[in-house]
DNA sequence: CGCCGATATATGCATCTGCATCTATATTCC
DNA sequence: GGAATATAGATGCAGATGCATATATCGGCG
């Protein structure tokens, strides 16, 4: 075995994947409980409303969101096809397209986080005091 | 908003998300760049080579890897195609089976390890010195 | 100007997942 | 014992994903 893995850190690989797939499959659920899209969706709307008036393009949303290409492309289709978003021809590059947030997808944003945020609260936050929520971000931030 | 999420709760979320995403693909892609199958392939195996000679029944196995039903049907007949494992009729239950590795099972688990934990170790291990390690997995456990 | 390699996005195909439902056998209750 | 019900596991179908590749446009160079 050529790693030498320490315990410790196979240990913690462990309660990372359980602690991870436990909360936001759970957080998942609950959204989508409420009739809410995934959780990705919920990405889009935020990065597309933060970008204002000038939208997103498409690479910079996968860059930015971490997500693949085709992966891109599709959710974003999904989302037009739902009123959520609209796809613009970019004026000045005619490969390109801009996203932008619809009045729709800004208020799904605006009802999905009171629902997110509240299931955020009670399967994670609920479950650390303060302080060690501050570290377990601390730390979480080093993995990364 | 009725959660009253706090701010440190959603700043763990976001990094949770991130870091288990990062970590977890990262070491599923090493594993699979070797030739190995995925991961849950991987549990599956150590479950039954746990289980020694008497088996497993899907059910049992359902149960302690946390996965659904029918997931588990396919996963399993998938690996049954592959060789790993092997089905057996449950003699005291015509319904029912019994999962049992095969000896290219056995080895599959023993070589894929060497990959996975070597892994393990340069993704998530030399993140962080072994007392902070520890604090992390103290404090991943008490999320699940 | 016109061709060539690069870049932006979309899509065909195979696989995987979730949901609901199916089949077969076991258990319960009268 | 036999009908109703529960349990073990499989599967049809629709949607999602990864990979490779297609399509369209851009920018540079001769």
């Amino acid at each position: 075995m050529r790693g030498a893995p320490s315990k410790t850190a196979v240990r913690a690989w462990a309660r990372l994947v359980k602690a991870s797939q436990t909360i936001i499959n759970g957080v998942e659920a609950d959204v989508q409980a409420e009739g809410f899209p995934p959780l990705d969706w919920y990405d889009v709307l935020l990065d597309l409303d933060r970008a204002g008036g000038a939208g997103t393009r498409p690479a910079d949303l996968c860059a930015r969101l971490g997500i693949a290409q085709y992966n891109a492309s599709r959710l974003t289709a999904r989302m037009v096809k739902a009123g959520l978003i609209e796809k613009v021809r970019c004026a000045d590059d005619g490969r390109g397209q801009i996203l932008k947030i619809s009045e729709q997808g800004r208020t799904t944003l605006r009802r999905m986080w009171s629902v997110y945020s509240a299931s955020i609260q009670r399967r994670l936050g609920v479950k650390l005091p303060e302080d060690e929520m501050d570290i377990l971000a601390h730390l979480l931030n080093k993995l990364a």
